[in-house]
DNA sequence: CTGACTGCAAAGGGTTTGCAGTGCT
DNA sequence: AGCACTGCAAACCCTTTGCAGTCAG
C-alpha cells in the first residue's frame, strides 16, 4: 500500500540528485545517499522525521541532524521544494517535474497528480504588478479516500 | 506602502468574525477585537508574530499568547486558514472568497489575487481515486517586485 | 455573579549548532 | 592527507500549557 514511485522514476530521480549534489561540491556519503533514495523513491513528501525513520532502518547509525542537514541542502540546490505548513514539520518535494498536489484537510496527506490541462494556466496579467512568475500550480484540498469513507470520530 | 484591504471590505470581514465568533460562544474581549481586526484588515497573511506587535501597538498589554490562541480558535472555527510553510512559522489568511496566491520565493511574501477564470479549474476526473474535492486554488512562486527588482546581496 | 479569558512564566518539542572524530575524494 | 561530513549533545526558538486574577455577558 506504500505509495512508491515507479522504480525508473525513482532511479532517474536518484541519478539527478547524486549529480547535482556532487556538481555542487558536496561529499556523496553513505548517509547522504541514503537521505536521496528516500526522498526520490516517494511522492508522499515526508517530513523529516518521517524520512529519518525511514533511512534508519537501513541504516541504524544516522542521526536526525544529518537527515535534517541533507534536506536543506538539497533544498538549497533547488533539487527539492519544500511544501506546505501542518501545524507542525516542513515537508519536503523531489518530484521537480511540473505537477499538482492534491492534499487532505484531515489528515494531511499529499498526493501529486499530473494534469496536462492544469499545466498552462491563464493567469490574469495583472499579476504582474506583484512580481514576476517562475512557476504556478494547482492546490487541491479534499478529503483523501481514507478520510472521507469513515466515520468522524468528532471532536 | 502597507496593503491594507479597502476600508469596507475590512469592515465586513470584521463583521463576520465577531458575530460567528459570538455564536460560537466566544467572549468577545477587547484583545481578540484588536486580533480580529488586524487579520480582517490586511491581505498579507501575516505570522502570529506579526500580528502580535500589530496589536501591541495599540494595546502594549497584550500577550503573545492571546494572539496565538485567538488566531488558532479563529482557525478552528473555520473563519480563518493557514497557508503554507514557510521555514519557519505559521502565516493565517483571514480571506474566505475565492482567490489564489502569489507567493515570493526570495522573501516569503504571499499576496492574494483574483482571476474569474481560474475559479473554475478543470480538474482531471481521476483526481476521484484520491479523494473528493473541497476546492481548489492556483499557486504561484515567482520574485515579487521588491525582490526581483533589487540585486541579489548572495549567500 | 460565574465561567471564560488574559497575562505571566515555565514547560515542551522540534530544529539548529559547536565540536571532535571519521571518512570521502 | 585535507577538508568536509557525521553524530552527539547542548543550545535555540517558537509554541503551548498551568495557574490565579480579571472581566465579558
Amino acid at each position: 500500500m506504500k505509495r512508491k514511485t515507479e522504480p525508473d522514476r525513482t532511479e532517474q530521480r536518484l541519478e539527478r540528485l547524486r549529480t547535482a549534489a556532487r556538481e555542487a561540491g558536496l561529499k556523496l556519503t553513505p548517509q547522504r545517499l541514503e537521505v536521496f533514495r528516500e526522498i526520490a523513491g516517494t511522492d508522499e513528501h515526508p517530513d523529516v522525521e518521517t524520512v529519518f525513520r525511514a533511512v534508519q532502518e537501513r541504516m541504524p547509525t544516522v542521526s536526525l541532524d544529518t537527515v535534517y542537514r541533507t534536506l536543506w541542502a538539497l533544498h538549497d540546490l533547488g533539487l527539492v521544494s519544500t511544501l506546505g505548513p501542518q501545524r507542525n514539520g516542513v515537508r519536503f518535494d523531489a518530484n521537480l517535474e511540473r505537477h499538482h498536489h492534491f492534499s487532505c484537510v484531515r489528515c494531511g496527506l499529499v498526493r501529486d497528480f499530473e494534469s496536462p490541462k492544469l499545466d498552462d494556466l491563464p493567469l490574469p496579467a495583472d499579476l504582474k504588478g506583484l512580481g514576476s512568475v517562475l512557476n504556478a500550480h494547482v492546490e487541491v484540498r479534499g478529503l483523501c479516500t481514507r478520510c472521507g469513507g469513515e466515520k468522524k470520530k468528532s471532536a
